[in-house]
DNA sequence: TCACGGATGTTCTTTTTTGTTCGTATTCTC
DNA sequence: GAGAATACGAACAAAAAAGAACATCCGTGA
């Protein structure tokens, strides 16, 4: 047994369970703890997995939890908000994309568009994308946030204002009763209303959760998009802010 | 018995059960230990297969996009630079990286730093880091290319221009035999030499494949190199080049 | 027959890996 | 929160493997 070998079994191991002790791994190959460990950490130090106190467990999964939970979280309804909407835009159209999971999920549904020209802040949209070769992606600079990649800032916002585009797809974090729209981070709220004054058509994305749910920073009016994309019958107070302003709704 | 017939059941075995060891083949092929290792370090010469401690694996065999296979190619001949490299970045010190798949090994490589503040126009570097919750992370502006992720153009090197950093971690496409470093990308090009004017130590990464290669455009000279790493001791040519600049040159 | 060159074996040194020991750090239990 | 049990990493020793240098074998062609 080779420590190459033995390495590779140790990680096909984690991999299946999840998390391996010392103990396990000792027994199984027969050497020492010591000899163990220095896999382990080897291993560790690659970024292969992660080392604990006592054993080791997968990589992945542990280190961006929060976000990659939320990602997966309504993904259903986050896709078919997704399809109805890529059906608007025609191929050879320009686009902006924001910040946010359900954002990254209408990237993904733009994937079988043609010559699309794209300009985003969402490293992660910014990477599903660039993946086709007749796109044309502009990603805007900035500070990367940590927890969703996101970027955001004062030169991320003249950044996005150089550009006028067809479209400005928007993904929102909260919509008050009164129509009102909200984010956690006054940073990107900067960015979204410069993509919205730069748009010809606004398109709102927000599923059923986004309703009543608060948010600190005030971002604009339901009434400024042009089209707005959801997976459930809003309330009725929204509904009617919509007819009122002449928004039209889609409902996935 | 002949060599060749040899080297060729050996291949057979590797490809059948992914792995074999020397003491396997001694005992079969009935040859000292000695022969065996001439036999396998032939094969991983002609990349027939992967040569390790007490044995030999298969080279690749997943994953085969251009980008994805240039990725692998001499992805342990990358990893041993990354990690020379590394070793010199002091936590809490702030950095430029540029485009190519040899500073994305060393992105994974810096993951063990703390508190680094990193500029680059990479995406994939980005999205590596931005992994680390104590890290900052600014990406440029500008136009993604398709093939590599990385961000160029005129923006990138004005958003570039505005930052002065403690290092510059600078892949590079070919280094000619008399020193000159080379791109295939001009405006990659502008984004290095950007790069390179702003940082207070200019590291070089490039594997032994990058000597002698020749690419269209002009980036600089190796003089302009603080420390360069690589794989394999260089031809004598640039060695000289090394010596009469001062390069501190560093060998994984 | 004999010189030649490639392949293999032998021997020795260096490098890598593993085991051992021991002091320190972490976790658990009461 | 104190003390025991366990886990950890560092340093050293032993074993295994690798590499280099040289000797030997074996087939080929002059």
């Amino acid at each position: 047994m080779t420590q190459r070998r033995r390495q590779d079994l140790i990680l096909e191991k984690v991999q299946a369970s999840g998390f391996v002790t010392i103990d396990e791994l000792v027994s199984h190959f027969q050497v020492t703890p010591q000899t163990i460990r220095r896999d382990l950490n080897q291993l560790a130090q690659a970024n292969k997995l992660r080392r604990h106190h006592g054993g080791a467990g997968v990589e992945s999964s542990t280190e961006n939890t929060a976000y990659q939970a939320r990602k997966i979280m309504d993904l259903e309804a986050k896709e078919k908000i997704a399809q109805q909407l890529v059906k608007i835009i025609p191929d050879g159209a320009s686009l902006f994309i924001n910040i946010g999971t359900t954002t990254e999920t209408i990237a993904r549904a733009l994937l079988n568009h043609n010559n699309l020209r794209i300009v985003t802040n969402n490293l992660h949209v910014a990477s599903i994308l660039c993946a086709k070769e007749d796109f044309t992606i502009i990603v805007a600079g900035g500070e990367v946030r940590n927890r969703d990649g996101g970027i955001v800032g004062e030169a991320t916002r003249d950044f996005i204002n150089q550009f006028q585009m067809d479209f400005g797809i928007i993904g929102i974090s909260g919509i008050h009763s009164d129509g009102t729209l909200l984010d956690f981070d006054y940073r990107e709220v900067r960015v979204a209303q410069t993509i919205i004054a730069n748009s010809r058509q606004v398109l709102l994305a927000a599923d059923h959760s986004k309703f009543g749910r608060n948010a600190m920073v005030r971002l604009g009016k339901i009434a400024q998009a042009d089209h707005f994309f959801t997976d459930q019958v809003p309330p009725a107070e929204i509904r009617q802010q919509l007819i009122d302003h002449q928004v039209e709704l889609h409902i996935a």
